[in-house]
DNA sequence: AGCTTACATTGAAGGAGATCGATACAGCCC
DNA sequence: GGGCTGTATCGATCTCCTTCAATGTAAGCT
C-alpha cells in the first residue's frame, strides 16, 4: 500500500514526479485522516506522549465529544497506518506508527537540488 | 495561521507536544486539502514541473473530471496556501507554495532523540 | 454468576464536500 | 465590436463524513 513501489526508490516524493493514481488514492486516505482538527490532536497526544503509549481514558475525557466519537477517530487513525493499538487488561493503550509519519515527511520533502524559480511575474515574468 | 507561534521555535512538531485547537484546525485545513486524490495529482503536477509552473490547460485535460470541477480543486489548493497563480494572457499558471510542504514536512518529523520505545507487547509485554 | 467499568460497534441525523451543467468573466483575434 | 477560447463562479445534486444515543463486548470485582 501507498506507493511501496516508491519507497525502493528512496525518494518517492509528491513533489518530484506526478503521482500516479493508485498512488494518489492510497496517500489521500492518510492524508485524509490528518484532515481533522480531533484527529490532529489525537495524534499529537498520542506521538508526544513520554512513554510512547495513551491509554484511551486519558484521550476520551481531553475532548468535548462523546466516547464513541473519539473511538471512531481513532479508527480512522488506525486504518490509516498512523497508530496501532493494544489492550491491556481493561484498557486499550494507543502509539504512534512512526513509519507513517516518516513516509509522509519525506513525502512533503523536496529534494535539495531543485531550487524552485520565481515565475510570479517578478523576473522574468510579464 | 498555522501556529506561527510555533515556527518561532523552530521546529513545531506535531508529534512532540500536544496541538491546542487553534493550531489543529488550521493545520487540519491543510490536510484536508490533500486529502484527496485528485488534488494529490494536482500538487504533484504542479510541484514536480520542471519550469516551476504549470498552466491549467496542461492540467484540465489530464483528469476524467470537467473543467470546473478542477477549477475547484485548484481553489481549494490555493486557499490551504499550498500553491499559487497568476493569469498571463488568456492562460493561468499555478506553482508550488514550497514554504507550506516545508511546514507539513517539518511538523511530521520527529526530532532524531526522541525513539519510540516498542510498547507493542513483544519486549515487556504481556 | 452478576455487577460494574472501559471501549468498540451499530444505526440514524445532520452537515460538509465532490461533481456537474449553466453561466459569467477575461483576454485574444478578426 | 463581435466571436472565440480559457478559466472561474454559481446552484443543484449526490455522496461521504461527523456526531450522537443505544447497544454490544471484554475484563475486573464481589
Amino acid at each position: 500500500m501507498l506507493g511501496q513501489d516508491d519507497v525502493d526508490g528512496c525518494c518517492p516524493g509528491l513533489l518530484t514526479a506526478p503521482l500516479d493514481e493508485a498512488q494518489s488514492v492510497e496517500l489521500a486516505k492518510v492524508f485524509k485522516a490528518l484532515g481533522d482538527p480531533i484527529r490532529l490532536r489525537l495524534l499529537s497526544m498520542i506521538a508526544s506522549r513520554a512513554g510512547g503509549e495513551v491509554c484511551v481514558c486519558d484521550l476520551t475525557p481531553a475532548f468535548d465529544l462523546s466516547q464513541p466519537t473519539i473511538s471512531h477517530h481513532l479508527k480512522l487513525l488506525r486504518q490509516a497506518g498512523l497508530i496501532d493499538c493494544e489492550r491491556r487488561g481493561t484498557w486499550v493503550y494507543y502509539w504512534l506508527l512512526p513509519e507513517m509519519t516518516d513516509r509522509l515527511a519525506g513525502i512533503l520533502t523536496r529534494p535539495a537540488g531543485q531550487p524552485l524559480p520565481e515565475p510570479a511575474g517578478t523576473a522574468d515574468g510579464a
